[in-house]
DNA sequence: TTTTTAATCAACCATATGGTTGAAAACTGA
DNA sequence: TCAGTTTTCAACCATATGGTTGATTAAAAA
């Protein structure tokens, strides 16, 4: 499977969410991150090897803990690639909506795989 | 299933994404949509209702043609949902990351219905 | 009316996914 | 060594997913 396709299916389910939420305010262990859910251990454990696959999450070693730790780039990449569509929706012509419309000429292809080379920026403000 | 879930998920494959790609240069048929697929029109016209599900694309109804049109406002959550974690791989200071940082106040906690209570946030500005 | 085209439906298949349970691993500490 | 803690593993189950094929609907064209 395809990175960008990994991580999304990773995303795609609220409890995984949930754990990156939780991941966001700091790292925790297995047993930390279970404890609001109505699931058992090794469910939890589940979700976090496929937060692990998707590479949204590392894992260190302390004696028998295992601690996560939020890892974004993937957040990264499929957020770059859902903000190539921003123009459907984004009518504002603020800075903000200048900015990623200036991206988008670099990126016209909003298909995955995207070999995006020419960074072109000229002189701004 | 919640509506962020529904829509990550259709996003999660491959297929769907290129389909999407595909409308956001324009309406298209499910003929026209299948063409550069080796798959039968039906495993198309499939992915078309998944996408269709997640209210990322409508359709219309022309004689036998049911063109397919793009739906963005599923993206814009998503993207929302994404952006709400820009802190945690965006180092740089530039105008993009300011004002989403200054949006990202306004949203703190990145988790599904959440129940945020006690915000203590004394006057700020 | 008959035929052709566009699209969907229904049934089916293989595999993936989200969950459980119970055992096992890995480590701490007495 | 034995016992407790944290975590994973393996097996299993139910359901979802992505795909196919063949029949069917709906409209246009002949």
């Amino acid at each position: 499977m395809d990175h960008l396709s990994t991580t999304l299916s990773a995303l795609a389910d609220p409890t995984r969410r949930a754990l990156l939420a939780r991941l966001a305010r700091g790292d925790a262990t297995v047993k930390d991150l279970a404890a609001p859910f109505e699931m058992t251990l090794a469910g939890v454990s589940k979700h976090l090897k496929v937060l692990e696959g998707a590479g949204l999450i590392s894992r260190g070693r302390e004696a028998q803990w295992r601690p996560c730790h939020l890892e974004a780039e993937p957040l990264q990449e499929a957020t770059e690639w859902l903000e190539s569509y921003r123009r459907f929706w984004d009518r504002s012509v603020d800075s903000l909506a200048e900015h990623l419309r200036a991206m988008q000429q670099q990126r016209p292809e909003p298909v995955e795989k995207t070999t995006k080379k020419t960074k072109k920026k000229n002189g701004k403000k």
